[in-house]
DNA sequence: CTGTTAGCGCCTTCAT
DNA sequence: ATGAAGGCGCTAACAG
């Protein structure tokens, strides 16, 4: 049974040889079954077996042109926002034997770049981007190498080429009417310092009306970090009466500091957060949220990465997805 | 300043002629500028600004035989334990030009040995495996290929290859000691049902010299499971006086299910945890819980596939990086 | 320090 | 339905 290990791993020359066809009958016995005969397809198979045959997609990729391989860019993997995406990105590219290859930024304009170029070096057969690509440089660089890009979880008036979003905007002015509407004047928002982040409060204040005070904290957001960010808006509006949360993250943290300072949630204050987190709707209160369908992002990103790989057109190569406001125990009455 | 794009992109013999030298010196140039003159590398560099030249890894790897990929393989990305390992894994990776590959198991012994086929015929320079490989023909494939394999997050008498974790069922036995030093005897296990979560148990169980209450719940394990298994928990015996819990995650849910429930943590029940994450330090009360360096793993694992890859030996191709509990106020008094 | 030669393993193209 | 030729883009191995 126990083959000795060969020194070299069997290529499918040897296969074809051990077959006795030619390589490239092999080759399409493997990956184009339908223009072989029956007869040599399972002379190939033993074949196969019997050298213990795994092919070598690089070489493959280097002709075809195909890589099969698709670049997955988030600022990081910690950041809980994006997870959902990337996962279904990657489960549903893996069903069409795609690979996902991992890139951080870090939230780093530099990085963003040469994350970017090395990706492009790699030659994947599509780039999906967690938010706007920001350099020129790099833009311009992936619309020369052709590369199907997807940049996902924003909106934007040109794109480098495809796009599966929202309006970061108009969830902050959602948030706002949600606020005006209940009557809560005296409002405060904890926001991560992103670019999306920053984008939801401006949209929060411009519909609003005014300012209002504001914690601001390093990306990525967490729940200590929250808990800072209650202490900071209650030193400037003791009074406040209603918190908005860049993440679920962060406003589980100002629900932990509110618990902690005796204030009762929603009674005294009332806490939004942002992403719909798995535990979110498991608080107590249970959190209201803004939701967005992070699974459909990545895999929206996924067909269209295929389609293009495919040569197929993309009928739809800007999607704004939406988004809900989820209203939970943590703003209830108001 | 605008320059057309080319049709093809520029290959490194384009690079080459612009440069007025060999194809083989503008590659070194690039690569291994030691063994080239200053001036032949600065003709080089001008060349490749004025072709836009971006280097084809794939064909490089082709012909030097390293890829500069890692495949790094967890259950899922949503398995928010391993993310810190995963994260470190790909920045000490990415500082040396090397990329991850991402596979998911989804916790399904077919989908693993799937998995590492498609990325054994990726060439990568190294697998990162979150747990240990189960499949035998997995394994002995893995050895004939002759990747470079580390398994993380586990401890085996015979892995693959490298090794970076610790002993699970020496957690369990710490934990029932932990418990036996503050006289609990009526303790219950939340648990998730992956293999090392069990092992866990087990340990727990042998040290604890008897059987104890146990609500299972589907691995990945988060906050709501762990509401519903307190619940189940509480239904078997009422009187509980800790529980621990095999996620940090679960934890949370059954802290949350005991405010529900009235109970005071940990007064009337304490609860431990497995994992310290982020937010654990900082809940009300803050959750005690097992601490292993996630970080850790994942730089150790990156520098054993590198040192492996410039063909250095490893020196401790296995090694326990051990664990401990951290006291928080969840497991105060007793 | 630089160049020549020769492939890496596979697949596209064209022929049969 | 099968095969022959050639080359994808790059870099080892050897020369000079």
């Amino acid at each position: 049974m126990s083959v000795p290990p060969p020194l070299k791993p069997a290529t499918l020359h040897d296969v074809a040889r051990a077959a006795g066809v030619s390589p490239i009958t092999a080759s399409r016995a493997l990956s184009n079954p339908a223009l072989v005969s029956p007869k040599t397809i399972a002379l190939v198979q033993q074949a196969v077996e019997a050298t213990g045959y795994i092919p070598n997609l690089l070489a493959g990729g280097l002709k075809s042109r195909r890589s099969r391989m698709v670049a997955g860019i988030v600022p990081a993997l910690s950041v809980a926002q994006f997870l959902p995406s990337v996962q279904t990105l990657t489960e549903t590219l893996a069903e069409e034997g795609y690979q996902v290859l991992l890139g951080q930024t870090r939230y780093d304009a530099a990085r963003e770049e040469a994350v970017l170029n090395t990706m492009i070096s790699r030659q994947p057969d599509g780039i999906v981007f967690a938010g706007l690509i920001q350099s020129e440089a790099a833009r311009e660089r992936l619309r020369r190498a052709g590369v199907p890009v997807v940049e996902i979880w924003d909106l934007s008036q040109r794109p480098v080429d495809m796009l599966v979003g929202f309006s970061h905007l108009k969830v902050g002015s959602a948030l706002a009417g949600f606020c005006l509407a209940r009557g809560w004047r005296r409002v405060g928002i904890a926001t991560a310092d992103d670019h999306r982040a920053m984008q939801r409060r401006e949209g929060f204040i411009a519909a609003f009306g005014r300012e209002v005070p504001t914690a601001c904290v390093t990306a990525p957001s967490n729940l200590e970090r929250g808990r800072r960010a209650l202490a900071d808006l209650l030193a400037q509006d003791p009074a406040l009466r209603m918190i908005c949360c860049s993440s679920d993250q962060l406003a589980h943290g100002v629900l932990v500091e509110a618990h902690a300072r005796g204030l009762r949630v929603p009674q005294d204050l009332a806490i939004c957060g942002f992403g719909n987190a798995d535990f979110s709707a498991h608080l107590l209160p249970s959190l209201s949220t803004v939701l967005v369908d992070g699974p459909g992002i990545g895999r929206l990103a996924a067909e269209m990465v295929l389609a293009r790989a495919r040569g197929e057109p993309v009928a739809q190569p800007v999607v704004d997805v939406g988004f809900r406001i989820v209203e939970r125990e943590s703003t209830a009455g108001g």
